[in-house]
DNA sequence: TTTAGCACTCTCAAGAAGAGAGTGCTAATT
DNA sequence: AATTAGCACTCTCTTCTTGAGAGTGCTAAA
């Protein structure tokens, strides 16, 4: 059912997609043969057309005007014309440059890939910080801080921290408190919760107290779904004349806001079928009421099963697809190698041992 | 030249406003008198109205249209008439409630006062992670990645984290690399920058190397304008008829995602005049000219001198400013609990260190 | 199989007309 | 002296009409 095109036909596809992605205007035959200079005749043309609409890829938003292409058009043109492509060397270069100017700071990597990815798709772009499914125990901080509160900085050797505040049950000064971080850090270096929570050290009762706030933040760590998210380029894909007319597509601008929704969004992202390890989600595929006129790029990236993040990229269906689908799969690439590089080294030590006993 | 107003004057500006602010329609003499049962003719209103025009308190969109508010309008609205009210009792109530709710996660700190910020004012929010500009040295952890590049994840002693990727001449061992971080959190513990730099340590040449790293890093935290900056609540604006309509407003929203250009607006904040505390910036003030149709009610909090932030809302000229202004002062007395509680502890003895010698 | 020709359909822009909301001014009223 | 009723006038906004334009499908010829 999806390969009875003719060669014809899928010109003829390739060539609406195209130009209603640049005018936003329904496409008519006579400027399709005009523009892209046809060797046919404008009845040919139309003919072709109507076929692809009684397929249902195209359709035209009232009898006497040009053709949109559907849903269905688009995940043709997708899966069928698009699909090989790779970017092309300059605008790699770009990219990559653009990337590693922040390679140092760590903090600015993805805000930055968010940004970069933003302005070369002309999009609304999401990026998850790398997360890791199993967490190893690196390092505690206790900071005394009024009375009975205590700051923990907890650090993973991954290099992911994260920070709780916890309430003792009387107050304690901070010499006790460096005595029991250190001692901890002793005995759980490099350990898993279940490591830990396994072999329970020998610990006094405010080490006891504090081990189990430190699994309990190490296990929530693990819990999430992904990382912390990063947003870009809601403007780019608030002047496209989708988000300025129907409240439909404006209605999905509230599911960026609305970090739940995205959660749930990116979890689903591994289910679907890929185009060269890119997901495409177009029009919502049924799911998604709130993405009805929109269209969702998505890639993981970073070590499968060890540590990985999603990114990609959110706009109208009407998107330049051929352009939007090998830059998240750069980007996914950059951020792989950035990962294994500079995250996963000790991980995967790890690992290796984990799967060896 | 501001107080030249009769209190009948003043009542109805306040009406005008009030009403414009509920309907985004120009108000006529009638309509008023109708809704707020005056107990004077139309005409009466219409001479008032006129009076108000001149003063330039008031603007009409055309001829034959009902009044709307104008900047100066709106300013003698805030600062004659809403001065000095507080948030109401319950709202102050759901307000904190909502906020204690994560009081152990200090993750969700900013993100959380970002969302309930954007939901109670109903309009965009901003909220930037507290900064101290004086940096002490509480720790750091040196993570061997892959060859000669090293994590660094340095902790100030107020709890602030930052990382950076460092690149060494030679590789190091991780026991190499644990060592020199030992000895640098011995020497350095609750050191200044200028402490540091002004008797260094005897080091070797990793550590000293190092030591460079952290200084270069610790001094980057102090030099930024302010911490991580946290937007909520965008879609409230965005619904606004105001940036359906206009692309003067929608232009602004641009200036939400640009952080250069968001930072440059919160540091302009201490110049302006306040409203109890509160910065109320009506339609750029002349000064931004994205800002034309928006305003911006920004507030500081934490401990001046020490360890500060912003937060504030942006949305529509058009604003309840009875409403956004309380609820504004009265989150940022909130985080300025929150911050002397919890970061400032310590931060503050050093300070009365400082100062005592 | 392709194409020229043509009648037909539907939208969109422009113009016209009338309703509605609001104003300013004048003269009367309190 | 301040307030108000009355009224002519202005301007926008909606509705309706009309014609141009773009595009289609179908038929018959090439």
């Amino acid at each position: 059912m999806m390969n009875e095109l003719t060669e014809r036909q899928r010109l003829i596809l390739a060539l609406v997609v195209r130009h209603y992605t640049e005018t936003a205007q329904p496409v008519g035959s006579a400027r399709l043969v005009e523009r892209y200079k046809l060797d046919l005749s404008t009845a040919t043309v139309r003919n072709e057309m109507a076929a692809l609409t009684e397929y249902g890829y195209l359709r035209q938003p009232h009898t006497s005007a040009g053709r949109v292409p559907t849903e269905e058009g688009y995940r043709y043109f997708v899966t069928h014309v698009v699909y090989p492509s790779d970017l092309p060397e300059p605008a790699r270069d770009t990219i990559s440059h653009q990337f590693y100017q922040a390679r140092q700071d760590v903090e600015q990597w993805m805000p930055l890939a968010a940004s970069i990815l933003a302005q070369h798709s002309r999009a609304a772009s999401i990026v998850t910080a790398p997360h890791s499914e199993r967490s190893h125990y690196k390092h505690v901080e206790l900071i005394s801080t009024q009375g009975r509160q205590v700051l923990m900085v907890l650090v993973m050797t991954g290099g992911e921290v994260s920070q709780q505040i916890l309430t003792l049950a009387e107050p304690v000064v901070q010499e006790r408190l460096s005595a029991a971080a250190d001692r901890l850090n002793q005995v759980c270096l490099g350990k898993t919760t279940e490591e830990i929570a396994a072999f329970p050290p020998r610990a006094d009762s405010l080490e006891k107290d504090i081990l189990t706030l430190v699994l309990q933040d190490m296990n929530r760590g693990e819990q999430r779904v992904s990382g912390e998210i990063f947003l870009d380029g809601l403007t780019n894909v608030l002047s496209e004349p989708e988000f300025l007319e129907s409240g439909d597509a404006r209605r999905a601008v509230h599911l960026f806001e609305e970090r739940s929704l995205l959660q749930d969004l990116l979890a689903r992202t591994t289910n679907n079928a890929t185009v060269g390890g890119v997901q495409v989600l177009i029009g919502g595929e049924g799911k998604w009421e709130e993405l009805k006129q929109c269209s969702v790029v998505l890639a993981r990236y970073g070590i499968p099963g060890l540590i990985t993040g999603t990114l990609g990229v959110f706009g109208p269906m009407r998107m330049p697809y051929a352009r939007t689908i090998p830059t998240v799969r750069y980007m996914a690439d950059l951020l792989s190698e950035l990962v294994s590089e500079t995250m996963a080294g000790d991980d995967n030590e790890q690992e290796r041992k984990d799967t060896r006993g």
